[in-house]
DNA sequence: TTCCGCAAGTTAAACGTTTAACTAACGGGA
DNA sequence: TCCCGTTAGTTAAACGTTTAACTTGCGGAA
């Protein structure tokens, strides 16, 4: 009998150890009392055959099982990929397996997405939208497997879900700069049809009719963009000019950067750049970027306990955790010039 | 009758629209004729009942199956993390699904991942082996499970295999270098311990040689280094001091780049910099970074179409392939200050 | 009419586990 | 001696599919 893991079942263990196949049971989930004896033959045959249990024959009998899925908008992403890193992580810990599954921009490729991982029969889902109707909700509450929700807030939600402080985040980043003197912000946006896009929005816009600056600009330049965010060259320059760029996003800071550059515009001397999403890279430019930092680490992993719990069956409300963000301040900000200030 | 996908079985189906299991895997599946009233009826039942098919008892019952379990060391490394965006590309094109686990730099760790994936009895595998032993290559031979190895080549291995042709993109970099006038090169490598890293050194090395220019100093400086590579200042200075850093890896990119900028060298007026990998943050820095360009979705697609070969049932001998890399000439090389010519 | 073939459905076995229910053997207490 | 409890192990059903083999009914060719 060659070591064949993908072709040898329980039976053949049974049979090459002389026992019935629910002592070869036994002993590998270690349920019942089995003697010494018959237990170190068992474990020696197993070895020697390499036996390994069929995961989809053990979940199909037991109903349960330790699978999680994983659905997010794209795997290009750092900011997605870091937070299944942690996922990951907390998964191996706690003995699930993840499958992941990426669904693009696209809402029907994320139905499909999700109806495959659902058919999985998964202990839990953890979901990460890409858009904020998040038309599949209805889909998984009919599916009654638990499920939690990360970063981009569905409209109206039922379900637990663990997203980030945006709010406080926006402010601090709109209170730094207002602390350092400047007046005119320029806010530049991926799109604002995302929810979480659109705190950070008010957020800033809230703080500075607080403050009694004027209200900054927002620009909307959606996902794609190769040489630089459209019509960002035209929005730093002119009349009532801002002293200071906030990128909304870590794809946006590199491309709000990317621009100054080649307009020729120092950072912080001219414009000073607030980014977001706090990168090693942003530590290696030259001024390093000041950044807020959001706790994705603690995202995955909140998100992660939180469905353990539901998986354990509490039966409490649907809980709306909301994370704090820091802003890490480095050289890319700094007082505006004085001709700037107005 | 609730909608609920985890509980209601094919039976439930079969019983709600009159007609036999077998008749309702039949229009499922497609496989045998079915007159067009039995058929709508059928769909009609599946919809409202929100039926899902099981794929545990799919598997099951069929043997093969329609997963392909990947297996990287790292979820935090955006070379990995893009390697699998590429093939989750492709499986999705395919059909299939994946199963993602991560080793970490531990290879016990591995050898157990590597079970729990086995364990799901995936049609296929994709490896990237944490270190060039690759000691788990028996027991992937022993499940018969196919399998293709990405990026880090173990030793010795009867396996298809599909690399970076690490020589060909260390002769570009030198070559570039040489080009523009650079005799003392400094090399900055992760540890030598990993063979796709020795091949870059020996490719930049032979290429010295050849050329008659002076051995290039190795330095090893690690996975791990939050304030810049350890002994990289001191190896910057001094006689014989490089006028060009090579980093051999996109991480030991961003340590050099900022350990220069803390020590106030001028890039690329006082020291030219090649880094590898092309990220978008390396348009973006000031100046940016010349680098090579590893084709990694190419790496991923070429992967995944092996290992379709060999799913299929291609009887040829192992293949090892090798992707070219190309050199991404940016701003920061330049020749070397006169000086600094010896 | 008889028989054959085809189309449309059904029956039942099998995949590899887990586990409740059962059996056998053995000692010890009354 | 009889009975009971415990321990160590076995038997068999069940999970949700797929599919080979079978049944039934019907139309047409001989």
């Amino acid at each position: 009998m060659p070591r064949r893991p993908g072709k040898v079942s329980i039976r053949h263990v049974a049979e090459a150890a002389g026992v019935s196949v629910a002592t070869v049971s036994n002993v590998v989930r270690g349920r019942k009392n089995v003697s010494d004896a018959v237990r170190a033959r068992v474990e020696k045959t197993i070895d020697t055959l390499g036996y390994l249990p069929n995961r989809a024959a053990m979940q199909l009998r037991e109903g349960r099982n330790r699978i999680v899925g994983v659905l997010v908008p794209s795997l290009d992403n750092p900011f997605f990929t870091a937070i299944i890193a942690s996922i990951e992580n907390c998964a191996r810990r706690d003995g699930y397996d993840i499958i992941v599954a990426s669904a693009g921009e696209d809402s029907a490729l994320a139905s499909s997405r999700l109806k495959a991982l659902l058919s999985w029969r998964p202990a839990g889902m953890i979901v990460l939208p890409n858009d904020d109707c998040f038309a599949d909700a209805g889909l998984l509450d009919a599916s009654g497997v638990p499920y939690v929700v990360l970063d981009r807030l569905p409209g109206a939600s039922v379900a637990d879900t663990v997203a980030v402080d945006n709010e406080q985040a926006a402010t601090e980043i709109a209170a730094h700069l207002a602390g350092l003197g400047h007046r005119h912000m320029l806010v530049v946006a991926t799109t604002l049809s995302l929810a979480n896009i659109r705190e950070r929005c008010a957020g800033i816009l809230a703080y500075c009719a607080r403050a009694g600056l004027p209200e900054p600009r927002v620009l909307e330049v959606g996902h794609h963009f190769e040489d630089g965010p459209p019509g960002l060259t035209e929005a730093l320059a002119g009349a009532n000019a801002p002293s200071a760029v906030i990128a909304l996003t870590n794809s946006i800071t590199l491309g709000a950067l990317r621009c100054l550059h080649q307009s020729g515009y120092a950072v912080p001397g001219d414009m000073s750049l607030v980014g977001y999403d706090d990168y090693a890279w942003m530590r290696a430019t030259l001024p390093p970027i000041t950044a807020i930092c959001q706790p994705v680490d603690a995202l995955g992993a909140e998100g992660w306990s939180r469905l353990m719990l539901r998986i354990a069956g509490e039966g409490t409300a649907p809980l709306q955790v909301r994370l704090a963000c820091t802003l890490v301040v480095r050289g890319s900000t700094a007082p505006p010039r004085t001709g700037n200030l107005s």
